[in-house]
RNA sequence: GGAGACGUGGCCGAGUGGUCGAAGGCACACCCCUGCUAAGGGUGCAGGCGGGAAACCGCCUCGAGGGUUCGAAUCCCUUCGUCUCCGCCA
């Protein structure tokens, strides 16, 4: 959520900010409302005053026993009741409509991030590794010999529809290695501390990290009323929700890994085939709550935290900053990282590091006591994947497939295989 | 699921109708003393919103929402959460 006081400052920077999204401008219509708003504030503030020095001096008359004049009083706070509750309801209802606005206009860009209007507009940063050179044509993952009887689409669509998938034997294990593994990377090298959530929440924590109140369509909610995470950056960042943190405390880096459910509205018909777009799937993801100062420096800490992830496990990507029109709702600059799929002959999004400023802090009133003392500030957010689970798995099958069918497997994951080295064409451990 | 207790400032914890935005302690900030792996003394210190150049003034907030009352942290209702006991259960 925006700061309405900087929005008064400086209209013609926020409107300008809103146009590098491509929004039109809104600071008329959101000054407008807020002047409204503050002189309602006011008209009430001072009815409601008055009522309180009338009642104080209510209540002294009853003390001295002035029993004539306490009755006079008494009936004149009373006729000025309903009228006072009036006012103050309808500053109350211009104060909900500004804040129901502002929670629905996306964060500003960074000066330094790309304009542009969608995916075409990123600009790449960096690339690491070298696609291994084949002599043989590649296969997408789910075509892949060695594969196949480990990933069950079929049966998956008979349980629960589309988008779901089943794996068994080596490739769930391998599955299953990769997020132990990332987990583990993470927590010994990167040093964030381990984090296991729920994977429902309240609506609070949606509105919190910017999923509601405008995408509630792409996320799942239960007849009680709760959400089914999208992602643990929901949970994570969430867990500083309306508190007011010891600075001693920042930066808190997290990881953690859970199952993500996402209705991907919208998307009908786009990566119909495989498991790269899931209903339900797993992540590992990083979160960072830090103080004002230090949250860009986090974003490019935790931009390497993922990339690393990547390096360890010999997959080739690149580095991408994603342009003003490719942004999230919450994000000032974007870092995404885009492995390598020999199948589709493309890089393809694994991860997407975002620094969101004090965006989230103000929707979850998540604040610090700065060093020294003095006024809270608003804590700054990021969150990273590190990474997707199921398209990193997807990743390692389709750059270690061979051309008898097998899959050659990245040596960090052999400890998590019980030493196996790769997925036999019969989809055995080997 | 049944019964009971509780929810107060960054934290702990008093407070049962007015002078309470709230004692005391801890933490924190500044100053003094002292001197070294520590202590003592003093002062300050809730948050949000609105007004003001500022000093400062006002409004709201004692889990949340509603009610009673001239007046509510304090009484009533609803609701959420936590804890304890019982039941059940991975």
């Amino acid at each position: 959520m925006h700061d309405i006081r900087a929005i008064r400052e400086n209209p013609e920077a926020f409107d300008a900010g809103l146009a590098r999204r491509g929004l039109a401008p809104m600071s008329a219509e959101i000054l407008a409302l807020d002047a409204d708003r503050r002189a309602r504030i006011n008209a009430a503030e001072e009815a409601k005053a008055e009522q309180n020095r009338a009642s104080k001096e209510t209540g002294a008359a009853k003390a001295r026993g002035d029993e004539a004049e306490f009755e006079r009083l008494r009936a004149l706070i009373g006729d000025s009741k309903a009228q006072i509750a009036a006012m103050m309801a309808e500053a109350e209802a211009l104060d909900r409509q500004l804040n129901d606005l502002l929670m629905t206009i996306p964060n500003l860009p960074l000066d330094s991030v790309p304009d542009g209007e969608d995916e075409t507009d990123n600009v790449e940063i960096r690339r690491w590794g070298e696609p291994r050179a084949l002599d043989f044509p590649p296969l997408e993952h789910f075509d892949i010999p060695g594969v196949k009887p480990g990933m069950d689409f079929a049966t998956a669509a008979k349980l629960s529809g589309s988008r779901f998938v089943v794996l068994s034997g080596g490739v769930a294990r391998i599955h299953r290695a990769l997020a132990q593994f990332m987990l583990d990377m993470h927590i010994d090298k990167h040093g964030l501390t381990e984090t296991w959530t729920p994977v429902l929440v309240l609506s609070d924590m949606m509105l919190g990290t910017g999923q509601l109140p405008k995408f509630g369509e792409d996320s799942y909610q239960t007849r009680e009323g709760w959400w089914l995470i999208p992602t643990a950056e929901v949970t994570l960042t969430n867990t500083v929700h309306g508190d007011l943190v010891e600075h001693a405390t920042l930066p808190r880096r997290m990881v953690g890994h859970s199952q993500c459910f996402r209705s991907e509205a919208g998307s009908a018909g786009r990566d119909t085939s495989g498991m790269l777009r899931q209903h339900q799937f797993e992540k590992v993801e990083m979160v960072s709550i830090t103080d004002a100062e230090n949250g860009l420096a986090e974003h490019e800490r935790m931009t390497k935290c993922a990339e690393a992830v990547l390096e360890a496990l010999g997959l080739p990507y690149r580095t991408v900053a994603l342009c003003t029109g490719d942004m999230g709702f919450g994000a000032r600059i974007t870092h995404d990282l885009e492995v390598w799929l020999p199948g589709q002959d493309t890089y393809r999004e694994i991860s997407s590091v975002s620094y969101v400023g004090d965006f989230q802090a103000r929707r979850m009133n998540a604040r610090y006591r700065p060093e020294g003392g003095g006024k809270p500030e608003f804590v700054h957010t990021l969150n990273g994947s590190g990474l997707a689970v199921g398209r990193t798995l997807i990743a390692v099958l389709e750059n270690g497939q061979q051309a008898d069918g097998s899959v050659e497997l990245p040596a960090v994951l052999h400890p998590y295989l019980g030493g196996a080295i790769r997925l036999g064409r019969d989809g055995s451990l080997a």
